[in-house]
DNA sequence: TTGTATGCGTTATCAG
DNA sequence: CTGATAACGCATACAA
């Protein structure tokens, strides 16, 4: 009985399958049963023809193609999955796109993931806390793997995310556990040689402006600058909590510099904080960069090398950071267990105008 | 014969079903008869516990709820897109990220579409040549609708996607068609509102930097510049060619200052160009920026408004586009028919620097 | 309230 | 080379 009615109900298909309906039935996609019927031949056969790697005789070949034209058949992925699972999914998991960096950093993914046959599933967090909001999805769509380019990820975070199960590669965050790898530029070492940069170009006194408190690559960097401040027997440089963002560089640096220590040499946790912090020190401060302050960022974001900013900085080898990441991901997705050692990519130091008055533009 | 065998493989699996086998095999998922069996109901009232909408006995419930966690269940929407042809994806197409406009635009899509509970499936097209390239992997996943948050788009590319039977809604750029429905911004009167303003704060000698040769809104932008140009009395306006990124406008500036008419107007398709276009001038052609020439963008992005740029531009109101496109997204994704009348959402003049000594900081 | 049976659109296996 | 048929994991109509 259920045969006869599917037959009934396809035979007006053939005609159209994918169009209203008098009741207001809606076929949206033809299946390879409905292409099977109309080219004459069976599911086996469309199923083979599409997928490419059995043999198929010319003939049959041709007729399910025609017949897949004519009715406008595009194979289904999820069954697929189903019987493999597998989705070819892998999610990436951003916070702030309005860095330029990180959204640089996606587009690379996205290109590189498309090349190797995987589809990007963008989630977005905006804090660590509603990581528990997009666990279940993560889970329900039975993704491969997932790459989490948070600026910010807790072990605790990270805790989370290993329950699943599911390879998770952190990028940028140097968390790690059974399930969670990491993949992340140096940052204690680049701390060090912005120290030495400044004391080489005559600083004396120094700042720093953080990134949110709770971020780790931050706290590196500030750890190595303060380290080798002290190894070089300068004293401990001002702080000011900014935020990742221009405002916050902005903000930071205008009560900075309205407290009683002024520092002659400025080193920002990432770029757009710089950028703020120089444009408060020139614009509202009236004080020359690099001249009176020296100012350095990390991240070297388009807007660095700008003729108008030039600010001196560090290039993670992003390339190189992706390039680790795409090939942990596939093999993670093949199934191979995840390489739990961490990958370090070391970030090279870009002087320019605002630690060095010759480079000015 | 196959039941039995399944009893015994589950038989293993009661204990560790996601764990590694002597012989490699894997099973990564628990499934709902999986818990079922643990629970020692049917799978049917598992699938009604989480469902949630049937009415299950308190004591059942907790025997799934508790079978569920032993075996880290998470039940799998991919069966349900079969079910239901509906797949809550939505499919993202973007050009370039490069751009901090489409960025912000892209982290704005994300958070909306994730709360209205649809996930993003993010897919990255370097040029309309490579649109062919993806439309398989779209239909292929099923998904309810497709964003192109592409910077061009062109009819042909258009028609492309149409053939999917998928609705398309195209943001930023105006084509339309059966399947494609368009949100974009008013281009054509912001051009004649910045040669108002150019007159206005007494320019003579006007410039025009466009965006690839294939955009259509830097097309719309520069025909109603030049006719409201016109119709002031006007000459007609100096064009060079950008590609949208920094460098372009910056290059465009050169060569346009270096030839024979020196505008002192310059209006660029968007931000980034009118900022390479703006470094150009005063840090290689050592010309003021308003004084010498006024300078004005589109798109507003956040270094316009940074203190050393002040660039004078258009705000789209991104947020009602994103709006907009959201509504019809899900009513789309309901599987109510596109209304096909394009939305074209104003884009507001802000003053800055860039045109105005008054407003420098 | 609970269990049984069926189908969704593929791929894979196994006979012809 | 071709055609049946059995999964895959879930939702649901139907029967109990």
């Amino acid at each position: 009985m259920t045969a006869e009615k599917k037959a009934a109900t396809l035979g007006a298909a053939d005609a159209s399958p994918d169009q209203d309906w008098p009741g207001g039935t809606f076929k949206k996609y033809a299946s390879s049963v409905d292409v099977a019927r109309v080219a004459g031949v069976s599911q086996s056969q469309v199923s083979r023809t599409f997928s490419g790697s059995s043999k198929v005789s010319e003939s049959t070949r041709k007729k399910v193609l025609e017949a897949a034209e004519r009715l406008d058949y595009r194979p289904s992925l999820i069954p697929r999955i189903m019987l493999t699972h597998k989705s070819n999914l892998v999610a990436i998991v951003v916070g702030g796109l309005y860095n330029p960096f990180y959204s640089t950093v996606l587009e690379e993914f996205m290109i590189r993931f498309q090349a190797a046959g995987h589809q990007v599933l963008l989630l977005h967090i905006p804090n660590d806390h509603a990581l528990d909001d997009v666990i279940p999805k993560l889970a329900s769509y039975r993704v491969d793997a997932i790459v989490s380019a948070l600026a910010i990820l807790s072990p605790a975070g990270a805790a989370t995310l290993a329950k699943l199960k599911i390879p998770v590669i952190a990028f940028n965050t140097a968390v790690n556990n059974e399930w969670v790898t990491s993949v992340s530029s140096e940052n204690f070492e680049a701390g060090r040689q912005i120290a030495d940069l400044f004391i080489a170009r005559g600083a004396r006194s120094f700042g720093f402006i953080s990134g949110p408190s709770t971020s780790p690559a931050s706290a590196r960097r500030r750890e190595g600058y303060e380290e080798r401040l002290r190894e070089r027997g300068a004293g401990p440089p001002t702080v000011a909590r900014g935020d990742y963002r221009y405002e916050g560089g902005f903000a930071a640096a205008l009560s900075m510099f309205s407290g009683p220590s002024r520092p002659d040499a400025l080193f920002c946790a990432n770029d757009l904080l710089a950028i703020g912090a120089i444009d408060a020190l020139r614009e509202r401060l009236v004080l020359r960069v690099p001249d009176d302050v020296l100012v350095a960022g990390f991240d070297d974001i388009p807007a660095a090398s700008w003729a108008s900013v030039g600010l001196t900085t560090f290039t993670p080898d992003a390339a190189a950071m992706v390039d680790e990441t795409i090939s942990i991901v596939l093999s993670a997705a093949n199934g191979k267990p995840l390489a739990t050692k961490p990958v370090v990519v070391s970030a090279k130091l870009i002087e320019r105008g605002t630690t060095n008055r010759d480079l000015r533009s």
